[in-house]
RNA sequence: AGGCCCGUAGCUCAGUUGGUUAGAGCGCUACGUUGACAUCGUAGAGGUCAGCGGUUCGAAUCCGCUCGGGCCUACCA
């Protein structure tokens, strides 16, 4: 349809098909494209907007840190999801940020002070901060030039950093809520500590890993018997130096060999202590010997049995990893693997080292530093999470929120319902300081700020918690705190609930489950309505990246090589549900050909309809009118804008890149603008063949450019009229839709059969061996199966199929004698060339080609009689054989004539013999 | 110990609720620079869908077992 904007009246845009290079070079426009859409403001969000909501919130990686080619794939599809809903119309907010990454950055830097000569400690907690801050400032900017090198469409207007003054009260109130509800207490439990990096981490930070070690046997005597020859019980351990800190001897309840023992003690090695004995079920009646020694302050099973049978705990290992006072003056100031050593030593030494086993077993090491961590007892604070994760249980079960790929429900069911206490304190001081303050006489007051815990206090004599909350517990709050909570902000309220959440599996737990269980708690919602896990990203080899195997692939390298775009569409592509992505650097080259395609269909289209005034991009277009190549493009377009959204829509990125590549290498290129060479020279015109190539051009560059948005805003610029589908920028273009109007069945099953008639007859040509420009009749004949139809549509496009196959001519009727022949959807082709008779070679494929034909023959036929199979397959189904079965004879005919011999329908058994 | 995922062409992977002849990209072979593109074009070779058994008229697809690979969770001292 015209609309009231003429072909004419529109200024011609600067640049033009003259100007296209003839080298397709990415880094000439991609960051210009980026530095101007920030100019112009495109993707800052307006609030209220009128337009419906998306949100997406960016996992905040960590402020010093550089984003690897996990982030790039992440970010892709959050782009992608952005884009896509921002051309729809949707107030599109993907809001970005970082992260404090506590743990991980106070590393980094005090890594750097040891270089310097000094340390945290040295420094001091002030100065220490403000090196902190420094730090980050420094690389703060990092990761927007890398998410901008990306085509990152964020709103930077609303950035956010976890350690913000707003994230940080929104942390704060959360933490004084849930202590208010008794959800957070402070108390001395078992911890997992790490002695090296001096705080106690959560479960999650710990990495249990197999190790060879050894079970060491030894002799405990039974108090009240001889000393000397009297009873001995034999315990074996894989830590004997926690024995110092022993309290008492547990076994199984149902145990014969050691029931005569309920009410008794045993003696402790080395240092004489009284240990009751206890039965308990958690004992493994088939490990070592049955029993257990309980050591409750140094593993966390012996303190749950310590606590039930009213045992006390020795602290003998320190926070240091050293050994205490406790341990004894033999030990005490000794690194809890010498004090192994020395505790054997001695135990050999006084007779009661019974023996040792090689022994291969789990430890828990600190995902962090790497060393084997120690449990012990000490002071934190605890999230009771229990309440939140039955929410977050019941939002995944009732579908409020949606976890893909599907398979990681088991999971997370399994996590949430044996969930633990969370510990939320850190020995750290790059962090959000716990928000509690002790008076004088340790009176503890948990408030939002100093003032208010002063009025609760009743004095002002305060000191603050030292210690700082677990990253996670900011991040927690990422998806409400970034919107302005705990304030009704037009933000939050406009936004939360997020849409969707895009990230790895690999923090499932540490951070998709918590912002869940907070969002419910604190909001009444979730706070995405759907996560989409990626898989990990790779090395071509499928192998694991990391620095020492130094397969490690940086996004901004592939960037500069390949282009932003081509790496784009090659994350998107290989982002399957469920899988890992090994990442080929051949594969980017691979699509950034295809992005070299684009600009050279453009360039083409381009170049060929300068003289041609209707050559314009239409808002819409009548069908009517249009000769067959053009009714059967449009249509195709059609059918592939409506694949598209689903997918989006469905997370499966890989599909919808597909389906474009396919679209527009192989429709639009292969086909679509070979066919319109003919139109466009002037040889044969048809209407309106310019306007449709840039309608065409129009919507297929729109419909990638959620996924190469660099491209297609460069190439879209070009097209005359691409004003009027919007003034400035493909960004805000709207997203094509289906378009019932451009459906053309009739078309599309017309140019279905011209395609593969055109190309078995280039086939033929290639098994004849013709050259390039040998000339030829090509006779051909629908066959008696086919659609009347067809055979009118091959008569009208007649010129067309002698363009593409270089014929000389095309005539329509049965092949005369001696031709090379073969059928091809319903239609008999023949290659009419001089040729005296069949080459040896050319012989043996045709009777290779018809012994595969008999045989499919033969199983159709087979199937056809199958009682079965004709009264319970489908009508649709026994259809298609018949139809099928049909052609296939029709096929041997033909190709039987090609040979030359005498084979008829149905005769089958004398084929194949030459 | 429990749970999850994977095994399809030389490589990396698709393959909808089971349904005609199992697909793609890269790689490989032959031919080709016709005025978009050699980052290209045309044609082609290449698969007992890990193995065994079962359900079914029909299985890459559903079920069971086996083998091989990977991951997650877990308090065997």
């Amino acid at each position: 349809m015209e609309t009231a904007v003429s072909g004419t009246s529109i200024p011609e845009t600067e640049k033009t098909a003259a100007e296209m290079d003839k080298r397709f070079d990415p880094q000439s426009y991609e960051g210009a494209w980026q530095r101007r859409w920030a100019e112009m403001g495109v993707f800052r969000v307006e609030v209220p907007s009128g337009k419906p909501p998306f949100c997406i919130m960016i996992p905040p990686p960590n402020v010093t840190g550089k984003l690897h080619v996990g982030h790039a794939l992440q970010s892709t599809l959050q782009d992608l999801l952005t884009r896509w809903r921002r051309m729809q119309g949707y107030n599109a907010l993907w809001l970005p940020g970082t992260d404090h990454a506590g743990i991980a950055t106070q590393l980094m830097v005090e890594r750097h002070l040891v270089t310097e000569g000094t340390s945290r400690r040295e420094l001091g907690r002030a100065a220490f901060l403000e090196r902190m801050w420094a730090w980050k400032e420094q690389y703060h900017g990092n990761i927007r030039s890398q998410l901008d090198l990306l085509g990152a469409s964020c709103d930077w207007s609303r950035e956010r950093f976890t350690l913000d003054e707003g994230l940080s009260r929104a942390v704060r109130e959360a933490f004084v809520r849930l202590y208010n509800e008794g959800l957070i207490t402070r108390g001395e439990y078992m911890v997992n500590w790490s002695p090296t990096l001096g705080t106690a981490v959560s479960d999650l930070e710990v990495e249990t890993k197999t190790v060879q070690g050894k079970l060491y046997h030894i002799a405990y005597p039974v108090e009240g018997s001889d000393p000397e020859n009297g009873e001995r019980i034999v315990i074996a351990t894989t830590r004997p130096e926690t024995m110092l800190g022993d309290t008492g001897v547990a076994y199984h309840p149902e145990d014969e060999r050691y029931r005569h023992l309920a009410g008794k003690a045993a003696v402790l090695p080395l240092v004489g202590r009284r240990l009751p004995f206890v039965a308990d079920t958690v004992v493994d009646k088939e490990f070592g010997t049955g029993l257990v020694k309980l050591t409750p302050f140094h593993d966390p099973n012996d303190f749950e049995m310590g606590r039930r049978h009213g045992l006390p705990g020795i602290s003998v290992i320190g926070l240091d990893g050293r050994m205490t006072a406790e341990a004894g003056p033999d030990f005490a100031g000794l690194d809890r693997f010498e004090a192994r050593a020395k505790v054997v030593e001695r135990l050999r030494e006084q007779g009661f080292l019974v023996k040792v086993e090689e022994h291969t077993h789990n430890v828990g090491h600190s995902q962090r530093s790497g060393e084997p961590i120690e449990p012990l007892v000490s002071t934190q604070w605890f999230c009771d999470v229990s309440g939140m994760a039955r929410q977050a249980l019941d939002a995944v079960r009732d579908g409020r929120l949606v976890l893909k790929p599907e398979s990681w429900v088991k999971t997370w069911e399994h996590w949430l319902e044996n969930i633990k206490p969370w510990c939320i304190s850190r020995q750290l001081w790059w962090g959000h300081q716990i928000p509690a303050w002790y008076t004088e006489d340790g009176r503890c007051f948990v408030a939002r700020d100093a003032a208010e815990a002063a009025a609760l206090a009743g004095t002002d004599r305060l000191t603050q918690d030292p210690d700082v909350l677990d990253t996670w517990f900011s991040s927690a709050l990422w998806p409400f705190s970034t919107l302005g909570w705990p304030e009704e902000t037009p933000d939050l309220r406009t936004f939360y609930p997020t849409d969707v959440l895009i990230t790895g599996f690999d923090i499932l737990f540490f951070w998709v489950a918590r912002m869940v269980m907070t969002g419910l708690h604190f909001t009444g919602d979730v706070p995405f309505r759907s996560v989409h896990l990626t898989g990990l990203v790779r090395d071509a080899e499928g192998v694991k990246m990391s620095k020492t195997k130094g397969n490690v692939l940086d996004p901004a390298d592939l960037v500069a090589e390949y282009g932003a775009d081509a790496v784009r569409f090659t994350l998107a592509s290989l982002d399957s549900p469920g899988r890992d992505i090994p990442l080929n650097p051949e594969q980017i080259a691979g699509y950034r050909a295809f992005g070299n395609k684009i600009w050279n269909a453009a360039r083409f289209a381009l170049s060929r309809t300068q003289e041609l005034p209707d050559a314009r991009v239409r808002p819409e277009i009548d069908p009517e009118g249009l000769a067959a190549p053009e009714r059967w493009i449009l249509s195709r377009l059609s059918r592939v804008a409506a694949e598209i959204d689903p997918r989006f829509e469905t997370f499966r990125f890989d599909e919808a890149c597909n389906r474009l590549y396919h679209f527009f290498w192989g429709d639009l290129c292969d086909w679509y603008i070979e066919l319109s060479k003919p139109a466009l020279s002037g040889e044969a015109p048809r209407p309106r063949v310019g306007e449709v190539l840039m309608t065409v051009l129009d919507r297929s560059l729109r419909l990638l450019h959620p996924i190469m948005p660099f491209l297609t805003e460069e190439v879209w610029q070009r097209l005359p009229g691409h004003e009027v589908i919007h003034p400035e920028t493909i960004c805000l273009a709207p997203y094509p839709r289906a378009e019932a109007a451009w459906e053309d069945p009739e078309a599309e099953a017309g140019m279905d059969v011209l395609i593969q008639v055109v190309t078995r007859v280039r086939g033929l040509r290639a098994e004849l061996g013709l050259p390039p420009k040998a000339k030829f009749d090509l006779h051909l004949s629908a066959a008696a199966a086919a659609d009347a139809a067809i055979g009118r549509f091959l008569d009208e496009q007649a010129p067309l199929i002698a363009f593409l196959c270089r014929a000389e001519h095309v005539v329509s009727g049965a092949a005369p004698e001696g031709t090379r022949r073969d059928l091809v959807a319903g239609v008999e082709v023949a290659l009419a060339v001089e040729r005296p008779e069949l080459s040896p070679e050319e012989r043996q494929r045709l009777a290779k080609e018809l012994e595969k034909l008999a045989a499919d023959i033969a199983r159709a036929e087979e199937r056809l009689s199958n009682e079965g199979f004709l009264a319970k397959a489908p009508a649709h189904v026994v259809e298609g054989g018949r139809a099928k079965l049909a052609e296939m004879r029709e096929r041997q005919a033909s190709l039987g004539a090609s040979l030359g011999d005498s084979a008829s329908l149905g005769d089958s058994a004398s084929l194949g013999q030459s």
